[in-house]
DNA sequence: AATGAATGAGCATTCATTCAT
DNA sequence: GATGAATGAATGCTCATTCAT
């Protein structure tokens, strides 16, 4: 069985650094010491090993092993950082969910109406999940994988996730920006085609998509919002 | 941990028979004897078995000691219908699919124009994976890379299945019923959209969604293909 | 280090049959078939090889390979017959609490006087401890080394062991056959002074003990209740 | 699993000082400057969290974790003191002995009878075992083949130990003020009865004996040498 | 056809030990 | 002197797979 060999160890190329897994280091405010900052940055590299096998495996197929291999590093290292498997995961996802959270959050908190509110919130998302850290968007497909100690968690996560599209499309309903039949079933369908888009690119030749697609997937999925001016 | 307890037995219990996985029947072509009728029944069971099992715990999760116990039978004799769990999987996979892709076909061949005929594709696939057999939605939520060796043969699968809506897609636009900006960017969200429902259910208190509420997302995803009728 | 040499393999050669550890065919009165004979000799032929290692390792040092490996059985072989390593350990004292407690009632139920009784009683426990099975002996000396899950009902059973002693105690007393400052104390004594021998005994070049060692053994310990005929 | 949770931080607590582990210091009979003598009380600290975690848990229970969290220092820091976790047991141990037979040895030259030396001795034990140290009791209680490197060790202090009772046993023979069938068996039987003294009180609501128990107790096992006068 | 029994490989976790700083 | 960091070896347990019956 080849069960071990992954094409994966590409699309790990395209990470081009830990900075979602810093938001750990909100919690020790001051720079601290080297030896801390160290001690955070080892921690940081292992959230990320970890976002990649998760992305790959899913939850029960990832193990310890695998995160340390990619860290070239002994499994039992990991027990210095974090107390069980469980932990590094539970972490790892809350880190992502955070980050992803936060630049959603911003973009959502940008002077616009809320027709480019949106637009600019489903490329923000898709830019997340397609170019800066694919590894992460799989992280939230896997929604029966988990162990149920974290499905509330992961549920949670979802919530605050989606309540942030759910402010913009409620002010654009509002204002009269969009018209929907019904609006949980029109915020379903957004976020199923916002997530389809990384199993579909997955498919493909080219894994990182252009600027252009990213435009012609935003305009596509407005239009469960907005009717596309004839 | 609470790993054992599993809401899905209501969900089990919507499985009225072992329909899809007939589809097997369809490589012995032979009305065959006794002994390989009963032998092709028992492959029937083992397969919805490992659907639903599948359905609940992931890839990863499902271990051949779980199906066994759901049929009452030896692990030890589910060797004697398949040569291993990932033969299993693999066939069950392909079943639901072959399945999923007779019934969307029927009614793509009906004769209806373009709108109608995309509109009941929708809601045939909703009700396939949200009334009649929820466990087969899921199973294609699982990003396919699973096992290597299956991953050509899933994605074939899911090529074809795409096809069937492609081809009423096509058919539209042809027509001018349809407008998108880019069709297969619309059809990627399509897809996600529909995959999307079975997942939002299963958040939800109520899991078989109303006759309605398959209506109203089928509207809704429609309107990626048809601008609303002010 | 040499830590893994034991001069206890001798011990074992003198366990002649898995006798104690049939306690456990208690359950199935019935001799039922050939399949379920095996599988219950197995059952105590795991037992009888956990005695031993637990006397010689104690709680702690005592692993699933060390059974496997004195049974030349895999470790996850032990898994059929017993569903954690806490498990076999369980039954493994709770049977040989049964066996010894058993073999020292009929004793105590034999119409003697007190004083013969007291004498019978303490040659049988030393037969069983230093002839019969010396691993049995060793499994109630470690006080500390036990999983605190265990602790109480590792307590029960010497309690109930206890008692048996203590009914043919109290008997002499109030016949006026012993005399003691405290009956617990001279108690304590009792069972203080017979678990040594096992531990004297392995000190010593001859291993197994002469029955006029073990009569010499009973008549002194016989001081602590009877004052010894000028 | 309630492994963690142990009582015995009460029993700790009993301990005064490091006083039997410095007995260490007889090693180096100079006066030593200042920097030796800080190492040789570090090594002592460590001997005493040493023989309370032992006391504890067992030979195999005891973990460097353990002793160096008690002593709120790195378990790295360990190493620079001894160079396994074995020395620093067998140390632990031998010191232990050290202690115990000084004292003893003591009483035993004080000038009186057999009989009052023998009391005194019995008295003298149980006292270092339930009120000064009641961690060392159970350093004796546990199987000495260890680690068969020390086997031979363990079994001279242990005989060294018995010398000393043996001596006082042997005058009082020679005096006639004790009578035994055999002077070896009685003495077992004697060491087998201390050594339970401290088990039986580990069992009881009041851990700590008080005078008129050991009084009792004494009185009581003299009886397997001096016959109680009527 | 079916399965009881057995097992090797793998996994999470612990722990004594090492080493650079 | 002291320790943060790292690790190999062991340990309890799971699971897909095999095989004799």
């Amino acid at each position: 069985m080849s069960q071990k060999v992954h094409a994966a160890s590409t699309v790990a190329m395209t990470l081009r650094n830990e900075e979602p897994y810093a938001a750990l280091s909100i919690d020790s405010e001051k720079p601290s010491n080297r030896r801390e900052r160290k001690y955070a940055k080892r921690k940081r590299e292992i959230l990320r090993a970890t976002a990649m096998v998760l992305a790959e495996q899913g939850y029960h197929g990832t193990s310890l092993d695998m995160i340390a291999e990619r860290l070239d590093m002994a499994k039992a290292s990991l027990y210095y950082y974090f107390a069980s498997k469980d932990v590094v995961i539970h972490e790892c996802l809350a880190t992502c969910a955070t980050y992803v959270a936060n630049r959603l959050r911003k973009v959502a908190e940008e002077p616009n109406n809320p027709r480019e509110k949106l637009q600019k919130l489903i490329l923000e998302q898709l830019t997340i999940t397609t170019i800066d850290f694919p590894e992460i968007s799989r992280l939230f497909l896997y929604p029966l994988d988990w162990n149920p100690d974290f499905a509330a968690e992961v549920r949670a996560s979802q919530n605050e996730h989606n309540q942030i599209f759910r402010g913009v499309i409620d002010e654009g309903l509002r204002k009269g920006e969009f018209s929907v039949a019904d609006v949980t079933v029109a915020t379903v369908c957004l976020h199923g085609a916002m997530n389809q888009v990384p199993r579909w690119l997955s498919g493909r030749r080219r894994l990182r998509p252009l600027r252009e697609d990213l435009d012609l997937l935003a305009a596509t999925i407005m239009r469960l919002f907005v009717v596309p001016s004839a």
